[in-house]
This record gives structure tokens, C-alpha cells and sequence, in this order.
RNA sequence: GCCCCCGUAGCUCAGCGGAUAGAGCAUCUGCCUUCUAAGCAGAGGGCCGCUGGUUCGAGUCCAGCCGGGGGCACCA
């Protein structure tokens, strides 16, 4: 248990009341937060609804207010409660017993949440292993990082996948790049790799020439198709030159998340699900429970395709609502292909990948990844897969084909269980027309009219995430050095890392998933205001406190029992108390802003959270000068709220892959 | 043509059907001999795109329209 606020079992009892009362059932009803403390803790609407509700059941018209009124006097003998008040035209009032309960939040000293029946895999990153990393990649990370993070919290079992596209058309190019448009064989690409001080940056130019180089002459691009097509069947130089390229771009891209403390339990490679035949088993599967049926005629032809639901949509001369899975020459598209691999993310395939051992991640726990081969296998290995449902982070481009995998998916195992599965929907990350100029990107006409520009991996335009970081961090370091000239250079260090993670990751994450974030390069490098530091700093303040006074929080919530209901109620008594109060009671609605947003799978409500959190918390630090408190009860008090705040703070902070250093 | 997302302060964005619509940035004004000013306080700034509808109550739900973005392959 940690601190949180009692609405449910409130809610629960007024439910029960308006039942027996009333003979109404309501299987749930709205509270809300009143505008000001004066006003309660909780208010609950439902008089309102109960009207409308009793009007429809017996013709009778009742006045809200009255019907307040009664449920309040009922709910005045819920323990825990100070009083109950009527307010406005008809809203219920709930006033907590304000002693008591901090008390509770004081004492509460926070274990895991109970553990949820299945497991969730989370596939997020994904990136395509041919070029370094950029911002839109680092939202997709960072995005389903948190997310996993906000879903253990609440008690789920998440596995993270890293999907790993190493035989598709982005691979081949750059292999192009090398094997054709420079000339070089594989083991010149090794030594290149070797003396490049960033293969991935290199790889990040070679992709935007090859891409200027198919445009140039566009009989080139046969020779993408022939790559495309020896990568996928394992062959010659080019299978070789894309094993090895891949292989060290994944290294490059796991080296950048490490930085954000982002990491993978297993990385799922596409060669495999060629290789091992995932296909083959996903179609007979397919075809045996009617899934997909084969076209005899029209359109689609000699194709075996998956039926829309609504076959009216099937317009002549429009696009066809029906997804082809095999093409008419008896090869099996992306979305077929994808089919498989989801069916084996939920144990429904009979099929398994081959699973050996990479290094290590930052945190030194094992990371995994899948090879076609069974003597590189290492047993035994963690077991991967049988997940109860999927959750995919991919831009929102993606939405119809991960529409057409999930009916796929759900055609041959509709357990409500796999239902649960999503595609979590992201917008992309783009470019003011002043970050694009900082970049040194010259601007056509139409685009400088624009308020944004779109990144494009094919062109070379973007902000590369390890540029960012290091921006972030030589920022960052100068403050931390002119601020502590007294520590020395390796402390520095680990603070600006730890200030330019928490800079990053906050401003990816204040925006909801459905924003288009305009990336502005002043405001995702500011350190003031709205921002992770601010966060950090927060909590900095409050551990100070304690550093100053030269005891640990446990010490002092120790003394807590040495200070009456009391004087804990005069605490909260006055006006001046009505703040803390507030203060306090904000503090113990992290839980429910937690399963809010894991439900949701929206981080920025926990954002919004933390950062409400810090704001009330730094005028509590300005308002009260603590260690000068004369009163000694008064100052346990303070000193307990401050500890509070502090710990809800940090909780809050983790879940969003954010640490604040012991000095900042 | 169909589908999805967005439209809220000068800018960038929050806002579970509920009480007087908020924040950051920017502008202006105060506050460092104190537990760190990466901070705090204050001021100005809003037909919540438009029009209807549902509701005791709409920025929030529904319909239509306007504007912006994305999607609708025998590509991935």
C-alpha cells in the first residue's frame, strides 16, 4: 500500500445508500475535485443524476438539492469522514478526517501493487536497423518505456520487445550504398565500421545518397529489388553485408536508449520469421478456420485475401476494403507476414524462434535475441511469447495495417483477453521551421510557409537523438559546474546525465500521444519552467531539507507519534492549513491518477501529475521556512509533509524513467 | 469518395459530461544575508474554429460544415 485517497470506498458507500434508499442502481457514479479546499475534498454530482433517474422511474420530480441533503446525513456515518456538505444546487461535499488520515499517508510505507493474472508484450523502439536514431525514434521509445514502467506499477507483467527489420527495403538500401554505390565488399564495410567513430551516422549519410542516388537514375532501383531479394534468401555478399550492417546499427540504436535508460527483454528479428517458416503455419491456421478465402474471381484474383467486415465497402473502381494477404504470384505480403509474428507473440502459432544471449543492457540484466539457427541457441533461455495480448507503440501512420493485424489476429483467437490488444497510436515528431534552419536545411518555398517540416530518414532530414543528449548533457554539465565547483568531474557527470535524460524524456512526454509535437530546439533544451529538471529539483529541495537538519525522514516520522490528533488537526485548522491540506491530500492521489493513465496508456496524465505536484510542493518550501520552525510539533509536521511530497514525487518521477540526483 | 487525428491566451500545449477554462514560454512588475532563485508572487492577455442538437449542466457527447495533418497498394 502506499498514501492514496479513499474516493472508492466513498463511492462505493453511496452507491450502496442510493440502492437501498432509492432502489436505484447506479454501477457507478463521477466525483470530482472542488475547486477549492474550502469546499471538501470530494464532490459528488449524483443528486443530479438520481432526479433524472427517479423521474424516469416513477414520475416524480425531486429537487437535487434535497436529495443531497439526504444522502448527506447518511454518509455522515461513514468512518473517516469529517462532515458531509450540501453546496451549490445539489452537489455533495466530502470533508476527510484530515488527521487521521495523514497519519495513515505518513505511516504508509508503499509495497508492490498485487500482481495481475497474463502477461502483456509491449513492443516498442522497432527502429529500422540501417542509420542512427533519430527524435521521432526516441518518442517511440520513450513513449512505450514509460508505459511499461506505468503498467508494472499497476501490477501488470510486461515483456519488451525491440522488432529488429533486418531483411526489409531500408537494410537493402544502405547495403546498396555500400556494395554499388561505393564500391566496397563486406569485409571493407567491416573496416569502415571499425575506424568510423559512428558507423550509425555514416550509415544516416549513406541512406539520404543512396536515396538522391535511386532518384538520379531510377534503373538503379532494380538493383534494391535484387538485394531486397538475396537478403531475404540468405545469400552472397549483400546477406552478409546486411547481417553485419543490421547487427551493429542495432548495437548503435541499444547504445543511444541505454542513455534514456531505455532497454529490451528480447530483440525479435524479422530473418527469423522468414527463416524458421512463420509463415507457413500462420496460413494453414488462416486457411483451416476461414479466415481468408481465396478469390476466384474479379479484382482480386488467384489472391488470398481477408474479407472486410463490411463487404458493401467493396466499391467498383474504389480501393478494396478487403486486405490481400498472399498476392496472386503466391507471395505473402507485410501484413500476412505480421499476422504470424502476433500469433506467436500470444503462443497461437506452434512455432518458436531460436533464442541466444547479447550482452548484457546498462542495468546489467540479459537481453535476448532470436536466430533461425539451432546450434547458436542457448538453453536454458527465459520463455518468450504466450502473452495474454499485444500492445504495439507505432506512429500513427501505421493504424490501418495494425488494424488488419489485429483482425487477423483476433479471426483465429477471439479470447476477450486478446482483445485487450492495441495499437498504441503515437503522432510523429517534426521540425519548426527554425530547428530545420538550425540544422542547416535549406527550405523550399512551400515548406518555409509551413509551420512544421517532416523528418525524412530518406532525405537526411532530422534531429539525431544522440546530438540531442549531447547538447543536453554539455548544457547541463556547464550549470552543474558552475553551481557545484566542488565536486569533481565524474559526479558532475552523472548529475548532467542524469539532468539531460529527465530534460528529454519530460518534453517527449508533456505532449498526449494524439499532439503533433513541432520540435523547437529552445524549448527542448530549457532546464526551466515546465521541464524534467524543474521536477528534479523539487526533489532536490526537499532532500536538503533533511541534509541540513542532519536526521532521515524515518528519524523524524518517528517523533510523528509524539504529536496529538490535535495538534495535527490545528495543523490543518486555519486557512494557512487549508493549503497544506491541499498539499498533502494531492500528494495521496497518485494511485488513481496512476490507473487512470496506465488504463489510458497516456503518460501525460502522470506528467501533468508530477508536475502539479512539484509546483504546489515548491510554494510549500517558499511559504514555510522549516528549519527555522520554533514549534517543535509544528515542525515534525512540516518536515512530514515535506517527506510525503517528496516520496510521492520520486515515485511519480520513476515511472516516468525519471531520477533526481542527490545535488542538482 | 471513405476513415482517423488536430483546431483552447501572442506561441507551444493540458483540460475523467460538472462549480469562476488552466500551465509553460514570451511581455511587464516585485522577491536571493534564510532549507539551492533550475525558484516564488503579481499583471496583462480567451465568441474553447463555426452552426445546430442531446442534457438539470457541453471546451468535453452527437450531426453538419470550415481549416490543417495523416491514412485508404498484389509497398513496408
Amino acid at each position: 500500500m502506499f498514501p492514496s485517497f479513499p474516493s472508492q470506498s466513498v463511492k462505493q458507500y453511496l452507491i450502496d445508500l442510493i440502492r437501498d434508499r432509492f432502489d436505484i442502481a447506479l454501477t457507478d457514479i463521477a466525483s470530482e475535485s472542488p475547486p477549492r479546499t474550502s469546499l471538501g475534498d470530494l464532490a459528488f454530482p449524483v443528486a443530479f443524476e438520481l432526479a433524472k433517474r427517479l423521474k424516469a422511474a416513477t414520475g416524480e420530480k425531486h429537487n437535487p438539492r434535497q436529495l443531497a441533503s439526504t444522502l448527506a446525513s447518511a454518509l455522515e456515518q461513514l468512518p473517516g469522514l469529517a462532515r458531509v456538505e450540501v453546496a451549490g444546487a445539489g452537489y455533495l461535499n466530502v470533508f476527510f478526517d484530515r488527521a487521521a488520515l495523514f497519519r495513515e499517508w505518513i505511516c504508509t510505507a508503499g509495497s508492490p501493487p498485487a500482481a495481475k493474472p497474463g502477461k502483456l508484450i509491449v513492443e516498442h523502439t522497432s527502429i529500422n536497423p540501417n542509420k542512427a536514431a533519430h527524435i521521432g525514434h526516441v518518442r517511440n521509445a520513450v513513449l512505450g518505456d514509460t508505459v511499461v514502467r506505468m503498467l508494472r506499477a499497476a501490477g501488470e507483467t510486461v515483456e519488451v520487445h525491440n522488432y529488429i527489420d533486418n531483411t526489409g527495403v531500408q537494410v537493402a538500401d544502405v547495403v546498396v550504398g555500400f556494395l554499388y554505390l561505393e564500391g566496397r565488399t563486406p569485409d571493407v564495410i567491416k573496416a569502415i565500421a571499425e575506424s568510423e567513430s559512428r558507423f550509425d551516422y555514416y550509415c544516416w549519410d549513406l541512406y539520404a545518397r543512396v536515396g538522391a542516388w535511386y532518384e538520379a537514375d531510377k534503373s538503379r532501383l532494380d538493383l534494391r529489388a535484387r538485394t531486397l531479394h538475396e537478403i531475404e534468401a540468405d545469400e552472397g555478399a549483400a546477406a552478409e553485408a546486411g547481417e553485419f550492417i543490421a547487427g551493429r546499427i542495432v548495437q548503435a540504436h541499444l547504445a543511444t536508449m541505454a542513455r534514456l535508460d531505455i532497454s529490451y527483454e528480447l530483440l525479435a528479428r524479422e530473418s527469423e520469421i522468414l527463416h524458421l517458416h512463420f509463415w507457413a503455419h500462420a496460413f494453414e491456421r488462416l486457411k483451416q478456420t476461414g479466415a481468408i478465402v481465396y478469390e476466384t474471381e474479379g479484382r482480386n484474383r488467384g489472391c488470398w485475401v481477408m474479407p472486410s467486415e463490411d463487404a458493401s465497402r467493396n466499391v467498383e473502381g474504389e480501393h478494396d476494403a478487403d486486405k490481400i494477404i498472399v498476392r496472386s504470384n503466391g507471395t505473402v505480403t507485410y501484413t500476412g507476414k505480421d499476422i504470424a509474428y502476433h500469433l506467436w507473440k500470444l503462443g497461437k502459432l506452434g512455432l518458436d524462434f531460436h533464442y541466444r544471449p547479447l550482452a548484457p543492457d546498462h542495468r546489467g540484466n540479459q537481453v535476448w535475441v532470436t536466430t533461425s539457427r539451432a546450434d547458436q541457441a542457448v538453453d536454458p533461455h527465459p520463455s518468450f511469447g504466450n502473452g495474454t495480448a499485444f500492445l504495439n507503440v507505432i506512429d500513427v501512420g501505421q493504424s490501418y495495417p495494425q488494424a488488419n493485424v489485429k483482425r487477423g489476429v483476433m479471426a483465429i483467437d477471439h479470447d476477450e483477453r486478446v482483445a485487450r490488444s492495441a495499437h498504441l497510436a503515437y503522432e510523429k515528431v517534426t521540425l519548426t521551421p527554425e530547428a530545420a534552419a538550425e540544422l542547416g536545411v535549406e527550405l523550399s518555398d512551400a515548406d518555409a510557409q509551413r509551420r512544421q517540416i517532416g523528418m525524412s530518414g530518406r532525405k537526411g532530414l532530422g534531429v539525431k537523438a544522440d546530438d540531442l543528449i549531447d547538447r543536453l548533457e554539455q548544457n547541463a554539465l556547464a550549470e552543474v559546474a558552475s553551481r557545484h565547483p566542488d565536486l569533481n568531474g565524474d559526479v558532475r557527470k552523472g548529475i548532467a546525465q542524469q539532468i539531460a535524460r529527465a530534460a528529454l524524456r519530460y518534453f517527449l512526454l508533456k505532449f498526449t500521444r494524439t499532439s503533433i509535437i513541432a520540435f523547437d530546439f529552445r524549448e527542448a533544451l530549457s532546464f526551466e519552467g515546465e521541464t524534467g529538471p524543474y521536477l528534479q529539483y523539487s526533489v532536490v529541495r526537499a532532500r536538503n531539507i533533511f541534509r541540513k537538519l542532519g536526521r532521515t525522514p524515518d528519524q523524524v516520522l518517528a517523533d510523528l507519534s509524539d504529536c496529538s490528533a490535535e495538534q495535527i488537526e490545528a495543523f490543518f485548522a486555519d486557512e494557512a492549513g487549508d493549503d497544506l491540506w491541499a498539499l498533502a491530500s494531492f500528494a495521496a492521489r497518485l494511485d488513481e491518477t496512476l490507473a487512470a493513465a496506465a488504463a489510458n496508456f497516456e503518460p501525460t496524465q502522470v506528467v501533468k501529475y508530477a508536475f502539479q505536484l512539484a509546483k504546489q510542493f515548491n510554494l510549500f518550501y517558499h511559504n514555510h521556512h522549516i528549519l527555522s520552525e520554533a514549534d517543535a510539533a509544528r515542525k515534525t509536521l512540516l518536515l512530514a509533509m515535506a517527506d510525503l511530497v517528496r516520496r510521492q514525487l520520486e515515485r511519480s518521477l520513476a515511472l516516468l524513467g525519471i531520477e533526481a540526483p542527490e545535488r542538482m
